[in-house]
RNA sequence: GUCCCCGUAGCUCAACGGAUAGAGCGUUGGCCUCCGGAGCCAAAGGUUAGAGGUUCGAAUCCUCUCGGGGACGCCA
């Protein structure tokens, strides 16, 4: 094994290419080889003649048998074929087939697939979860598709920078550190009166009684009255807000564990969400120390206002508050990384804070640059192309007229720098389609302020939204999001089922071995099985159905080689030593010969995977391989076949199990099992 | 209103400008002296939403119509 196995796609081109430049006289013909799409035209067609005969005006067939007969591919190919109008059919012959299955199977590692020539430094920016939050289904398909990109791109040999862009400022700080502010005095009020902590009863009252307005209005009036007599008692007048109960409270919480911690943390901010949207035009108003009185929903704004433009000591408090709701976020995050087989690290991170302060800077230098200018108190970019409903320029806003920063200011730091000092030579983002627009405006401006050079690649992957059953967003039965934990869960939980059914002999922590496996891999395969840019609908059912293309048909195809291996000491075969000493195969069933071409075209479909990140073309070869795979079986005894046979077969289900293991487990990170 | 994406078998989805548009589920019919039947083999099922156009060739590219989704100034 030299470690160069050309993929033979790639030779057939440069032969065709040669031909067609003997019959037409012209250097940079386009020989178009593809993939034969009918086995009757053999294994690979040449497409390239007909536009070329159009070009010069000559009769195509007439054209194409010129190129025939200059066609040099004795060694690769079967006698070449005109076909149709002008189509060049190549039927591999099986000497070659032979020996490039031999050669393959040489290569543990790799399986014949080489490495990129031109290896990148690609930053890939995906997962991206919210402090404070738990993961839900929204951050299922941005995380296991960027995870599979990278892997993809490591197995190619690029430098791969993951990037969790994590949401951890903006808004959300200032009502992570109001929600934290109610917990510290719903349990003053739980203390002193003896009851539970007031927003567990009034996060549900306030989403009951959402359509209700006269409810609704007494509700959060009453809640606006507790809060601000709560402030000012908690306020001594020299220093400021939250000494009195709050600094104590936030002293105390590294003490404290995080499962009861973390659920109230989430309930506090998710109480500071729900009251703000619904308090919004209500005409409520809250007395704040720097800022007077300012409506209600605006508090956590003016939170967040606060403790981005004020670096100094006092907000000390909060910072390291921060720390502790952000470093429980992730803990919890890691537990569904881990789950979910994404390869996702601490060292990944770089939050949207990382860019905060940059921020200033970028809005200066576009400013200077002349690319940013005011309009009705904010600042903005208007990168060419854009227009809104007027059908004027639409801006990008990277400040606005409150004086905050964006997630458009956030982005353009970002790219700055991974560009200056990640060394980035792409960079790839992968969101929902709904963000298009925003990564359009985000490069064009990039490019404007010369901040991505020509050289740097920036790639919008998206992908679309997933639906339930009934053709809606995904969600729970009462309308809520679904979290991945729980979803995944029920996946396992449904394996656990089925295995318990078709397998009740194994024992117990092996029926749970292969339940995580089996239903965690098949939440993952539904989705990579699927174009990413098309919504998809979700169905427990139908992903963790045995036939079909799904993640445990794959899984049991692959333990059924397993089983052969399992068998084959019994039987007095060693497959080892049958395998070490094989230097010839002669492959004489139509199963085989099926098999071992796609065998050998692993490489093609890595590469048309990682063209246009389809990963559902990763998935499908796969799924050909095991059905392939499930043919050959059924017509051809491995551990009976005859003496001259057996080498060969042992050699087809050994890389049939490699080549699986590889693109489910290294590539899709979705785990294989021995038995199920 | 402007712009973007989508519309393919009953259902869920494929198809790199190429030959007679493919799978799976479901339906119908075959295959268990044999390594895991969670399997294999086969049949039926289509005017690729519609109409024009470009092309030797269109589900794919262009224009329009209809239907669905999304984005569109201080959320991310």
């Amino acid at each position: 094994m030299d470690g160069t196995l050309k993929p033979i796609i790639a030779m057939l081109e440069e032969r065709l290419r040669g031909a067609l430049e003997i019959a037409t006289g012209r250097k940079d013909c386009q020989p178009l080889v593809r993939l034969a799409g009918d086995a009757r035209f053999g294994d690979y067609q040449a497409n390239g003649v007909m536009p070329l005969a159009k070009e010069l005006g000559r009769p195509p067939r007439d054209l194409a048998q010129r190129v025939v007969e200059a066609l040099r591919v004795e060694d690769l190919c079967e006698p070449p074929e005109v076909a149709g109008p002008g189509f060049i059919n190549l039927r591999l012959r099986p000497e070659f087939l032979a020996r490039r299955l031999l050669d393959v199977a040489a290569d543990p590692d790799r399986l014949g697939v080489d490495p990129t020539e031109r290896p990148q430094n690609v930053v890939v920016d995906f997962s991206s979860p919210n402090i404070a939050k738990e993961m839900h289904v929204g951050h299922l398909r941005s995380t296991i598709i960027g995870d599979a990109i990278c892997r993809v791109l490591d197995f190619q040999g690029h430098h791969v920078i993951r990037q969790n862009h994590i949401g951890d400022w903006g808004t959300q700080f200032g009502r992570v550190i109001l929600g934290l502010w109610h917990v510290c005095m719903a349990e003053k009020h739980a203390a002193d009166e003896s009851g539970g902590l007031y927003f567990e009863r009034e996060l549900p009252a306030l989403r009951e009684c959402a359509h209700d307005t006269s409810r609704l209005e007494a509700l959060c009036k009453a809640i606006r009255e507790r809060h601000e007599k709560d402030w000012r008692t908690d306020s001594k007048v020299e220093e400021g807000d939250g000494e009195i109960v709050f600094k104590p409270f936030l002293e105390s919480l590294s003490a404290r564990p995080d499962e009861t911690l973390w659920p109230s943390i989430q309930l506090g901010y998710q109480y500071v969400t729900t009251l703000e949207d619904l308090v919004t035009g209500m005409g409520l108003t809250v007395p704040t120390r720097q800022a007077g009185v300012i409506p209600y929903e605006d508090i956590g704004r003016h939170a967040t206002a606060m403790l981005q433009n004020h670096e100094n000591s006092k907000n000390q408090q909060e910072y390291s508050a921060w720390e502790r709701v952000r470093r429980l976020t992730m803990h919890c995050c890691y537990q569904v990384y881990d789950r979910l087989g994404v390869t996702l690290r601490p060292e990944d991170e770089r939050g949207e804070s990382a860019y905060q302060p940059m921020l200033p800077q970028v809005v200066e230098d576009l400013k200077a640059a002349g690319l940013a200018v005011e309009s009705e108190g904010a600042i903005c970019v208007f990168p060419e192309g854009f227009k809104n409903k007027q059908g004027d320029p639409l801006p990008f806003i990277i400040r606005k007229s409150d004086g905050a920063y964006l997630y458009a200011t956030t982005d353009l730091a970002a790219i700055r720098y991974r560009v200056d000092e990640l060394h980035a030579d792409r960079i790839i983002y992968v969101t929902d389609f709904r963000q298009a627009q925003h990564f359009a405006m985000l490069f064009a401006t990039a490019r404007m302020a010369g901040w991505a050079p020509a050289g740097v690649e920036l790639q919008h992957i998206t992908f679309g939204t997933m639906l339930g059953e009934n053709g809606r967003p995904f969600k729970t039965r009462s309308g809520g999001t679904v979290k991945l934990a729980e979803l995944l869960d029920e996946a396992v939980e449904r394996a656990m089922a089925i295995v318990q059914e078709k397998n009740p002999d194994l024992p117990d922590d092996g029926k749970r071995h292969i339940a995580e496996a089996v239903g965690v891999g098949a939440v993952k395969y539904a989705d990579y099985s699927t174009n990413r840019e098309s919504d998809y609908v979700f169905s427990f059912d139908r992903m963790l159905a045995m036939e079909g293309n799904t993640a445990p048909y794959m899984q049991y195809a692959y333990a059924r080689i397993k089983s052969i291996e399992r068998k084959a000491a019994g039987r007095d075969v060693d497959i080892q030593s049958e395998l070490a000493g094989l230097d010839a195969v002669t492959l004489t069933d139509p199963a085989e010969v099926d098999l071992a071409k796609h065998l050998i075209r692993y490489g093609e479909a890595v590469a048309a995977t990682a063209k246009e990140w389809r990963l559902n073309l990763l998935t499908q070869y796969l799924y050909d391989l095991a059905q392939k795979f499930s043919a050959f079986y059924t017509n051809c005894p491995v551990l009976g076949a005859a003496a001259g046979q057996r080498g060969g077969r042992l050699l087809l289900c050994d890389l049939t199990a490699r080549t699986i293991r590889h693109g489910l487990k290294d590539l899709l990170g979705i785990a294989v099992v021995e038995q199920m």
